[in-house]
DNA sequence: CCAGACGTTGTT
DNA sequence: GTCTGG
DNA sequence: CCAGACGTTGTT
DNA sequence: GTCTGG
């Protein structure tokens, strides 16, 4: 699973890691993020065809049959073992691949949170899909959810599923392969590293915090 | 055939 | 829209 | 993911 | 308990 993330580099580094890596030289989004929750935006990439390009897209993803205001249906993950035999999944595994760019992930095991890193602590991106749907006043809405698979290495100690992690490499590929990643196998070749825990304070229960606070190993 | 669900997570 | 259940 | 609300009425 | 909001 994976219900709570963080992005806590100041913009300026994020700004470096996009240029460098995807060409991207700047993302419409607030930075740093200690506590980023469901509902809210979350800093993506994609690829236009032509070009990767960053920005926010509401985390909750609605799938076209539920593409009315009323509708709650929406999906905070989705299984990658079901990506290819869900008709709902089809159009935005072609159409609708995504990046959410993270530095660590929030979980709760026996009600106490922890936060999960790379072991250099520094970037990773998890694999997403998105779609759009119009609202009452015909505004574009954006949403997306992040794909999680089975729990692998250290991380089965706390819990039975993680969010896919890839590197920049793997990233690129999700977004310009269409093959790519219709396999499980695809999915665990870039989660071999250990990963890194700390246990931080309850205050990162509440979406209302957001700050250095949440990431402090305690 | 039509009606109703369609997803994930955790918790009991 | 498309699949499943009745 | 967790936290917090969960209802109705009339009036401004 | 269950749904909604962040």
């Amino acid at each position: 699973m994976c219900g709570r993330f963080s992005l806590a580099y100041d913009k300026e580094t994020v700004v470096e890691y996009l240029i460098r890596t995807f060409a991207v030289d700047d993302i419409d989004y607030d930075l740093p993020r200690y506590n980023i929750a469901p509902g809210q935006d979350v800093p993506t990439l994609i690829f236009d065809g032509s070009q990767y390009r960053a920005g926010p897209i509401k985390w909750g993803f609605k799938p076209f049959f539920a593409a009315k205001e009323n509708s709650s249906f929406q999906l905070v993950n989705i299984r990658s073992e079901s990506l290819g035999n869900k008709p709902m999944f089809d159009q935005p595994l072609r159409k609708g691949r995504c990046l959410v760019l993270a530095d660590g992930f929030y979980e709760w095991n026996e009600k106490k949170p922890y936060r999960i890193m790379l072991e250099d602590q520094r970037f990773f991106l998890m694999p997403g899909l998105w779609t759009s749907y119009r609202d009452d006043d015909g505004a574009s809405i954006h949403t997306a959810a992040i794909i999680t698979k089975p729990s692998d290495g250290s991380m089965r100690d706390i819990h039975d599923r993680m969010p896919v992690m890839l590197n920049h490499e793997a990233g690129k590929k999700w977004l310009t392969v269409p093959a790519y990643g219709k396999t499980d196998r695809l999915w665990q070749l870039h989660t071999r590293k250990e990963l890194h825990r700390n246990r931080v304070s309850d205050i990162v229960n509440s979406p209302e915090n957001d700050n250095e606070a949440c990431i402090k190993p305690r």
